[in-house]
DNA sequence: CCTAAAATATACCGATCGGTATTTTGTTAT
DNA sequence: ATAACAAAATACCGATCGGTATATTTTAGG
């Protein structure tokens, strides 16, 4: 890894927390300047513009959820099981234990849906990815009987990402964690009832 | 109405879908200056500073959604029913044939979050009233045995709220109608489970 | 119709915006 | 050790930011 490399990096570990808490509108040069202690001639050096700087934060991001899903739905062996990861996972995106500033999928998609056209982009192909992995989940529960065979995949798929999604924008904006547990609580019914 | 009173409403109307796509940092004065026709002047003289304007322009975008809501609930008889106007209304905010940008009180919870708190303490009173709301709901409908007894009004109210915004955030991103109607599907199918 | 007050427009403020050309510093291979 | 190159800092650009003091126009009451 070059000193470039490295610097860029460096950049977007710094900064993908600022992007997923101010939105790409309100992250200034100067925030992402005082985030890494850089000056702005450095920044340029290794990014095109701030448009590049808030790509390669979101991927940051987007990978940095994506990775702890994957690891901890290898531990789990059954569908329903592998489907209840996200509670765990966004449970800690509630507390900011985790990237502070919530999901940078809803972040994201809320801030660059009617103005960053690249962006929204990105976000787009994130859920619709999302939205494959978890109907390639039931189908897999399906075909070894775990889940009912009337069952629609992605209508499931989708309510999922809803509820999760819907659940963290209230509980990250009352900072109740109750209000997730009750909210993870009708989902867990819900997956329960899928077969 | 004085004129001054006119011209503060008209800049509400104005500027209000602005606010609700473009978020607080990303709405300059000169789009409001643009929107409006008027000049800077004119605008700092019916309005303190940019604040002001963003909360007047929230509890406008606010109000629209609930008179909406409140008029097409005391259209309908049962209590099953009042909950499931949400599903009409809020279709309407994902076609953009109302208010531009979506619903008003996910873009700006994620807007305001981390950044805004004076806008943040406006959602967080819509969100708290609105769970109240389909609470007081829930418990009419266990009183006059619509719902069961032993069924949770504020998980409920937790899980609604949850779905209809998760799911307007995927359906406005992918702009795929048919998602909305397969979350409110298993939408329809939750609330005709309560009871 | 005329005048006083209210409302809007004009012209400007310093600060910050994103971005760049140039210089200085740091790195690396010979 | 030094030359060649890469990387970071400095200093600056025009444009736009939110905001204001002042001048002009519009409104409303007598």
């Amino acid at each position: 890894m070059t000193k470039a490399e490295k610097t860029r990096n460096f950049i977007v570990e710094k900064t993908a927390p600022i992007f997923n808490m101010k939105g790409y509108a309100g992250t200034s040069l100067n925030d992402i300047t005082a985030a890494t202690g850089l000056t702005k001639g450095s920044i340029y050096g290794n990014f095109a513009n701030k448009d590049e700087v808030a790509m390669a934060a979101f991927d940051y991001n987007l990978k940095n959820v994506s990775t702890r899903i994957e690891a901890e739905m290898n531990r789990q062996t059954s569908i329903k099981d592998k489907l209840l990861v996200y509670i765990d996972i966004y449970q800690k995106f509630i507390d900011g234990s985790v990237s502070a500033g919530g999901c940078p999928v809803l972040n994201t998609a809320i801030d660059a849906d009617d103005t960053h056209p690249e962006l929204r982009g990105r976000v787009l192909k994130a859920v619709l990815d999302w939205k494959n992995k978890i109907g390639k989940l039931v189908e897999a529960g399906i075909a070894n009987k775990e889940i009912y065979a009337d069952q629609n995949p992605e209508q499931i798929a989708l309510t999922i990402i809803a509820m999760v999604e819907g659940g963290i924008m209230i509980s990250k904006l009352t900072s109740k964690t109750e209000y997730w547990g009750l909210i993870t609580g009708s989902l867990k019914k819900y997956v329960d009832s899928l077969g």
